[in-house]
DNA sequence: CCGCCGAATGACAGCGCTATCATTAGTTGA
DNA sequence: TCAACTAATGATAGCGCTGTCATTCGGCGG
């Protein structure tokens, strides 16, 4: 098979737009980025001519002049992960018609992959920058505080945002989450984690923040791996979190994934979900509310979180003072079948 | 809160390190570019200035030089569906390291922001384009024909190829499926399907290629909706078929989450899937293995297909003759316990 | 020992836009 | 009526690279 010669179409420039206008390019320029700025007579005479032309800007021009492109850089450390996936989607859909481009790394969880990333980003000199997560290392650290565009941290909340912040407390969620467990009367909650990325680590913090309130023991009760999680890991961590610690009567998993497996799991085992193992999940993703029982979770806003990212990008790009820079979207706890105890 | 001005750190450019490394910026450009034009010397000393100054190049700047962005354009119809996450997935993990950037699309399954994206695209003088199917309006058809970068459709086969194609045929997987459920002895299978895209309608065609050829009447066994796929829609989509198709004793789903949304609606109404209910879906996520019990369904190739696009792109941008320009990943089919019927 | 050749290096223009300043036209108040 | 403004438009000079030539240089055959 030959490849055949591909030829390139001929580039319709501001300045065919501006001789067919009969005005100059920076006119043209202008009627499209400030129509304010241009009479509208010839705003319109130059609409006219950029509709018969199809012209379309040259976005690699346009940076390279104004030392600012319209690519938004976006982190997360994994695509698969439906949770950063529904982000991502809050996020397209808002980006979606602006006249800007999420561009997407994929740290993959490692600091140094996020390094680059952000070096990568930088040198494009991005209209904005959104990461994953507030425990960037030092040196992106560094990077993101030098970086002349606005910076959005999400998922998490902390207390030196780097410049904005939009997410909610991974802490007190779980803790509301295993409060719920022993309000509903279980006597020896445990914890399942897999992947214990800082957001995870902040979770099973909130558990023990529970429990101790509640003066229970933790036992062993914690069951904690670095593997990405995944529906069949809950099963393998059900079994060996049974196996050391057969008191368990209640479990709150590091996500909804494992939880799933979990509830399959006790299925297969003969165990009764509900009655005689609490269990809960974390991000509350479709399937907890359509399971049979149906899952409690705790529910996270993942799509509005991609959104207010964009929004608050947005309003500093376009210059206005943002009053909030850190915006907390909260958790909702979520009760079902899986946390009665008859 | 007051915005604090971010000042702009001072770009390195090629002249900046053709000087410390007593060159000139051609010759800097070239060192990174094709290393073989440069002498060894020079280079180590050209190697060693970029590391001293930190130097990172301009996208903008070589793309408008050189009429060619380092922008891989992708076009997905979701974000948010597992099964472009995962395409999405080996397409970011194989162009990671290499000297592109990819940049998503989201068409959200509307040709006319298909259009729009390809045209957007295509300003960037893209290095090549990644497609979903193979049904692209006149419009988007025309574009890409005249689009002087290389263009690979994914996730089917026609026999048309814009250029290049990776896939399989969803025709012939859902037949196979369909044999399947045939074969293990149920007499009236059904078919629902959520999200009726191109993809799903052939993979309805397959249905009924099966059917027809075991000469088993489709009856009122088939029900479709274009509402977005959902677990809980393969609850009502259940409730539906069940109130028409009473006979209904075994059913291929459209994709895996309306399968689970059944198995779950099953438990819930006393139907034992596998011996009173066949189910299988298609796709094979993860779960379909881990549920219990556990459910059949085609198994997919999709990380795979991401990772084919990329190493297409890259041995036509690299100016190899690709020998197959249209690659079938197949499928397989992975039986188990829901298409049991003992 | 000279001219020729390929490999290595360099000079220069320009990619398509926008920041900046200059200019012109139109307005206003004393 | 005219200086002093504002609004609208334009001329010019790059942004930081790379394509395209031109130049340099050492090696080598005749």
């Amino acid at each position: 098979m030959t490849q055949a010669p591909r030829k390139s179409p001929p580039r319709v420039t501001l300045e065919d737009v501006a001789r067919r206008a009969q005005t100059s390019t920076i006119t043209v320029s202008r009627a499209l980025r400030r129509p304010g700025m241009v009479s509208e007579k010839l705003r319109e005479r130059i609409a006219k001519a950029v509709t018969e032309l199809g012209y379309v800007p040259d976005p690699a021009a346009s940076a390279l002049a104004s030392r600012r492109s319209n690519v938004i850089g976006v982190l997360i450390p994994s695509v698969t992960n439906s949770v950063f996936a529904e982000v991502l989607s809050g996020l397209y859909d808002t980006i979606a018609g602006k006249p800007f481009n999420a561009q997407l790394g994929n740290t993959r969880y490692a600091p140094e992959t996020e390094d680059e990333l952000i070096r990568v980003f930088l040198s494009q000199r991005p209209a904005g920058l959104v990461v994953t997560g507030i425990d960037q290392s030092p040196v992106s650290r560094a990077l993101l505080a030098a970086a002349d565009c606005p910076v959005v941290q999400i998922m998490e909340l902390g207390e030196t945002p780097t410049d904005m912040m939009v997410g909610f407390s991974h802490r007190d969620a779980a803790r509301t989450a295993t409060d719920h467990l022993i309000e509903r009367g279980y006597k020896f909650p445990a914890f399942i984690g897999a992947r214990m990325d800082p957001r995870s680590e902040r979770r099973l913090q909130g558990f023990r923040d529970a429990i101790a309130a509640a003066d229970i023991a933790e036992g062993d009760r914690v069951v904690t791996t670095p593997t990405p999680s995944s529906v069949t890991l809950g099963e393998t961590l059900l079994a060996e979190l049974l196996a050391q610690a057969p008191e368990t009567d209640a479990i709150l998993c590091n996500n909804d994934d494992l939880a799933l497996g979990v509830q399959f799991a006790a299925h297969r085992r003969g165990i009764a979900i509900g009655p005689e193992l609490g269990l809960c999940g974390f991000n509350d993703i479709e399937v907890m509310e359509a399971a049979h029982p149906s899952i409690t979770s705790v529910r996270t806003f993942r799509r509005e979180m991609g959104r207010l990212a964009i929004d608050m990008l947005m309003a500093r790009i376009e210059g206005k003072d943002v009053d909030e820079n850190v915006r907390d979207l909260g958790y909702a706890l979520m009760p079902r079948d899986s946390t009665m105890r008859e």
